[in-house]
DNA sequence: CTATGTAAACAAC
DNA sequence: GTTGTTTACATAG
């Protein structure tokens, strides 16, 4: 372990044969699929009926809730007491038989547990009563549901909500975030999402709700550093190039955008570059475009436009929404959110930001583009609560499994796995995923984190392996797209690597004009290799970083081939950070409906075989997933909005992909997962909402720790088991519930746990 | 080293 | 002049 203690999650993925025990099958598909769009609540009956069907199995009286926005997710508190264990074995069981289509992720969250804030107000517990709960409940759903599409990631911190809650009171105190925030407040005004063209009027409106001085006062820091909103138009956005083309992209309904646009939607989302950035900044985006193999651009029919799109394996959907939604139309607040996801910009960011565009370039740069990389690890999973079920207590499944997978095979892989609800993307982002490029191995770990996707092992393996013929040619297997729906989110980390991946796999079926890299690549070749390859070209080519391709008009569908056999494929799944193994094959394979992906073909090998070659990892995608992020990240999460549908967690995604895996602990058991403090998550929501922060606690930016999570949200830890997988990995929870903020109870923080309890 | 930003050379329109 | 592609260099982490 690495690291810093604040870490809090660690995911470690195991890939086991999970014996299937014979869980009960009686629920084949218990799970309604929700669509994944629908972000609505109203899956709660559906729920219900799963666990009744499964119920039996289960050895206590578990609860277990439709994830509100996830597919195929079901939240599952575990009394303490319980045997893990058992739990997971039934519910590996449970998710077996319900295939794909039914429920085959669990978040397993302790009822005692891991209470998110220490501060927990809780206010009261009210909850004696049921009527309480349904009332709270009724709320919570009947509020807003929008909200939770919106990010799925959400720092941990107090929520947008929260803060709003707070701010809103006056309450400065608890918004102490909102001061780093307040940097942030032009994002306020912009909110993209999916808005296409309309985007700009949003935001213009949205502008103009926020009066820019108001907002200021709202936030106003107690530093005292006003930031005004001018100041932050002034200042240069915390997002990367790629980052706000993924926005400005993400932000059209058929997701492709003409360079024209782009530097349209960003100037007017980003003030900055209209008035104040130099001319250069087009430069940089072409430049970016050109760059970033995520970046493709089609041509209109008649062969006179060309639009910039992004590949959608690589696209986690990222938008400004996303990376920081607004909760309310109008809050104002929301800009902080983003910040708070992406990193929150230390102290130092603040500076610079306050600082404002006199400041020499290198004074501004400091403030690093934040992608919209989230952090990763924390899976903000916001229930709407819905009516939970409880599980009959059962007979105890046995489950060796568990323990074992945690223990050695966890170890081993880190996976991460990543719930992705999603977000939001990333980062652009976000949240740019594990470095992709780099990925070195040192660090599995990290990879995971950030990237997911590929198991580290296997990749060395490859490496090593592959001179230069892959053997993967011979096995290239399709990947059958998993349903992105269900994990729409996730790519975000790998993004590059997997578009890249996939453009190269993409060359063989159809050359495209571009070059193919060093000769095709066939299709075969997989996620891993290409980060294999990666490695080796970045070492070799070290510089160059260039992207040749071009993108046919449209393509169909891609198809996304893995050299390894399905087993290996798994391995591939498995890898990605992002969600999950299957969210990489639902990215690849979304994408591959799609559009074909024939992307770039040629890559430049030699020379510069940067990122042509190289999977771009890193980017945004990493995306996620979401996330470094991109970003998103922002790379950020997630939905995919375009082929997929929206789903809302493509920040997320990003974020998670983003780095902070490396610290993680591993633990010998489930049972010690979710025992496992939670680090001090608590401490640092924020910091885990920026990826840097959270992996160091930056003890000199006691500020952006947000003592406690707001009423709405808690964070906790828990484990996912994606029975698609077979994996288990711990994650963090952010747990929000949507429209409690006003309700004492909900802002008191009722940890999810003692939700849970309550439920009971 | 990597990711990112910036500048610039060039090419094709 | 615009759009794209590449290189090269600088800088932060």
């Amino acid at each position: 372990m690495k690291t810093s203690p604040r870490r809090p999650l660690i995911l470690k993925r195991r890939r086991l044969p999970l014996p299937v025990q014979d869980a009960p099958h009686d629920t084949p598909e218990e799970e309604p699929k929700r669509p994944p769009a629908q972000e609505e609540p109203s899956q709660v009956q559906a729920s219900k009926e799963v666990a009744e069907s499964n119920s039996c199995k289960f050895p206590t009286g578990i609860k277990i809730i439709n994830h509100p926005t996830m597919p195929n997710t079901q939240v599952v508190a575990i009394p303490n007491n319980a045997d893990i264990q058992s739990i997971i074995t039934a519910l590996t069981a449970k998710g077996k038989e319900s295939g794909s289509s039914g429920p085959n992720k669990f978040i397993l969250i302790s009822c005692g547990g891991a209470s998110t804030h220490p501060s927990g107000r809780q206010p009261q517990p009210q909850t004696s009563n049921d009527s309480k709960r349904t009332e709270i409940i009724t709320e919570i759903l009947g509020p807003r549901p929008a909200t939770r599409d919106a990010n799925v990631l959400r720092p941990p911190g107090p929520t947008l909500g929260q803060r709003l809650e707070n701010c809103a009171g006056g309450d400065t105190t608890g918004c102490t975030l909102d001061n780093s925030l307040t940097n942030i407040q032009w994002l306020e005004k912009m909110s993209s999402d999916g808005l296409g063209s309309c985007s700009i009027k949003q935001e213009m409106e949205e502008k103009e709700n926020c009066h820019p001085e108001q907002s200021q006062v709202k936030m106003e820091e107690p530093s005292g550093t006003s930031t005004c909103w001018q100041d932050s138009m002034s200042q240069r956005p915390p997002y990367s190039y790629m980052a706000m083309i993924q926005f400005a992209i993400n932000s059209t309904e058929r997701k492709r955008m003409t360079l024209k646009d782009i530097y349209t939607w960003i100037e007017d989302h980003f003030p900055y570059f209209k008035h104040i950035a130099k001319p250069g900044w087009k430069n940089s985006i072409r430049h970016n475009l050109s760059l970033h193999d995520m970046f493709v651009r089609e041509t209109s029919a008649n062969g006179k436009v060309s639009f910039w799109t992004i590949h959608p394996s690589a696209n986690r959907y990222l938008t400004l929404d996303q990376v920081f939604k607004p909760l309310d139309p109008g809050s104002p607040q929301s800009p902080e959110h983003l910040e708070s996801q992406q990193k929150q910009p230390n102290p130092e960011l603040r500076r610079n930001m306050t600082i404002k565009t006199e400041l020499p370039l290198g004074a501004r740069r400091k403030m690093k583009p934040l992608l919209p990389r989230v952090s990763s690890y924390l899976v903000p999973i916001q229930f709407p609560v819905n009516q939970s079920l409880v599980l009959q207590p059962s007979v105890k499944v046995p489950l060796p499994l568990a323990a074992s997978l945690m223990s050695s095979e966890l170890a081993r892989h880190s996976k991460r796995v990543r719930i992705a609800p999603k977000l939001l993307l990333a980062d652009e982002g976000i949240a740019p995923l594990p470095p992709a490029g780099p990925v070195k191995e040192e660090k599995p770990l990290l990879g995971e984190g950030l990237l997911p996707l590929l198991p580290v092992q296997s990749i060395k393996e490859e490496e090593t392996q592959h001179g230069e013929d892959m053997p993967q040619l011979a096995r290239p297997i399709k990947v059958e797209s998993p349903p992105l729906e269900e994990w729409p989110s996730p790519c975000p980390s790998f993004k590059e690597e997997l578009s890249h991946s996939w453009e190269d796999s993409s060359c063989s079926p159809t050359p495209r004009p571009k070059k193919s890299y060093s000769g095709l690549k066939s299709p075969a070749r997989c996620v891993s290799e290409m980060l294999v390859i990666k490695r080796r070209e970045k070492r070799e080519m070290s510089r160059s970083r260039r992207k040749q391709h071009l993108q046919p008009p449209c393509l169909d569908e891609p198809e996304l081939v893995f050299s390894e056999g399905p087993s290996t494929s798994r391995r591939v799944t498995e890898a990605p950070l992002l969600a999950e193994p299957v969210s990489h094959l639902s990215c690849l394979q979304e994408e591959g409906g799609p559009f074909k992906t024939p992307i770039k073909e040629t890559l430049p090998i030699s020379s510069t075989p940067s990122k042509s070659i190289l999977p771009k990892t890193p980017e945004s995608w990493r995306l996620t997933p979401p996330a470094k992020a991109e970003g998103l990240d922002f790379s950020p999460v997630r939905t995919p909005q375009g082929a997929f549908g929206s789903l809302p967690d493509s920040l997320g995604l990003m974020d998670l992909s983003t780095t902070q895996l490396k610290s993680i602990p591993l633990f010998d058991s489930p049972r010690e997962l979710l025992n496992s403090e939670p680090f001090d998550l608590v401490s640092d929501p924020f910091s885990s909402s920026s990826p840097s922060d959270l992996e160091v606690p930056k003890p000199g930016s006691p500020e952006l720790q947000v003592p406690s999570l707001s009423a709405n949200r808690s964070l906790t830890e828990g484990l996912v088991l994606d029975t698609m997988n077979d994996s288990l990995s711990k994650i963090l929870l952010d747990i929000s519930f949507p429209g409690l903020e006003e309700d004492p109870l909900s802002s008191d923080n009722i940890t999810w746990s003692q939700f849970i309890s309550e439920l009971r």
